[in-house]
DNA sequence: TTATAAATAGTACGGTTATCCTAATAAAGG
DNA sequence: CCTTTATTAGGATAACCGTACTATTTATAA
């Protein structure tokens, strides 16, 4: 809780390990990244890396709540900056064909973290949606501001989060990058 | 290569280890599946599966050449049970909802299973997407069909399938049944 | 039947996993 | 300074993993 001050040196390692098993759990995924390739890729040693999580799905718990965080300051970010919901919306398009490298060599992350979560971690799969909700909850004000009813709303932000999923995963699949475009 | 005869019985015990395996891979994932699993699904001792399969590898290899022969049956069904494209991509679309509740609690066997070996199995995430190939080919060709000429047909044909992709991640991820018939 | 191959079973091994426990070190606060 | 807490490090553990190996049983075919 230490607002805008310099962060301590647990804080920095709580920070590291995180940020780190981000970007692991993203490139090889939950299951196949294990402590020790967390301790050895940010440096801090297995030992150090349970004092500050139990448990590797405490660690996971802190990387989907960070990973929301920067949703929600994007989000923010957004709204800053542009009045215009039209151009709010071609923002998102925006995100997903600038990451469109990233998206091509590991898929989505939000996606590809649901589908891996929803086989066999129903309670953490339920945190990893609310990364969803997120953007659905976003993206249907955009819509109410537009002028469409709210359950109207809420149906095209669903529709709009599908199309980006489904233009990811044959990203995806198919290494191509000219599908990314047709957003 | 027993043409229609009766499958010997280590036919019978190979068929059934593929059809475990790729039962479990589809509910629990590829990495979460062990041969011990496979084992006891299955009824078949450890000792005994490593005599068809000498690696895990080699039964996903088997799982996927074996889903690929069920979807190329599958596609010559429709093919002599319907005779216009309309309807024959009809089929395809109805397949989906049929599924639903599998797609709900699994995702789509294709698209997550690509997903999983994406992030860290290169060549087997080649042999998986073939299965992809199969039913891109034959939608561009019902599209074909329907007058679309052949790279036009074919982006229909990638379009539709990542239209059932995005369909079945956010049917999967929000566990909703309704959102599968808006198709 | 008898010889040969197919199929099944049991066990063992080396490696990795997540997690735990304890000791050592650094930081902080009085 | 000294005491207390925060942080780091390292090793131990118990379980599970994929795989290998060997022995046993069953089917096949001569």
């Amino acid at each position: 809780m230490s607002d805008s001050t310099r962060l301590s040196k647990g804080e920095q390692s709580r920070l590291h390990i995180i940020e780190t098993a981000n970007r692991l759990f993203y490139e090889r995924g939950y299951q196949q990244t294990s402590f020790s390739d967390i301790a050895d890729t940010s440096g801090i040693r297995r030992g150090n890396i349970t004092y500050y999580f139990k448990t590797k799905n405490d660690i996971l718990q802190a990387v989907i709540r960070h990973r929301m965080e920067s949703i929600h300051t994007l989000l923010e970010d957004w709204e800053k900056a542009y009045s215009d919901p039209r151009e709010r919306l071609k923002r998102f398009a925006q995100m997903i064909v600038n990451s469109g490298q990233e998206i091509i060599e590991y898929g989505c992350p939000m996606g590809s973290l649901n589908t891996e979560l929803g086989k066999n971690e129903p309670e953490l799969s339920q945190e990893s949606r609310q990364m969803f909700d997120l953007f659905r909850d976003w993206l249907s004000g955009q819509f109410h501001a537009l002028g469409f009813r709210r359950p109207r709303a809420e149906q095209l932000a669903m529709h709009l989060l599908g199309r980006g999923q489904g233009i990811s995963v044959m990203a995806h699949i198919y290494h191509d990058q000219n599908f990314l475009k047709k957003e």
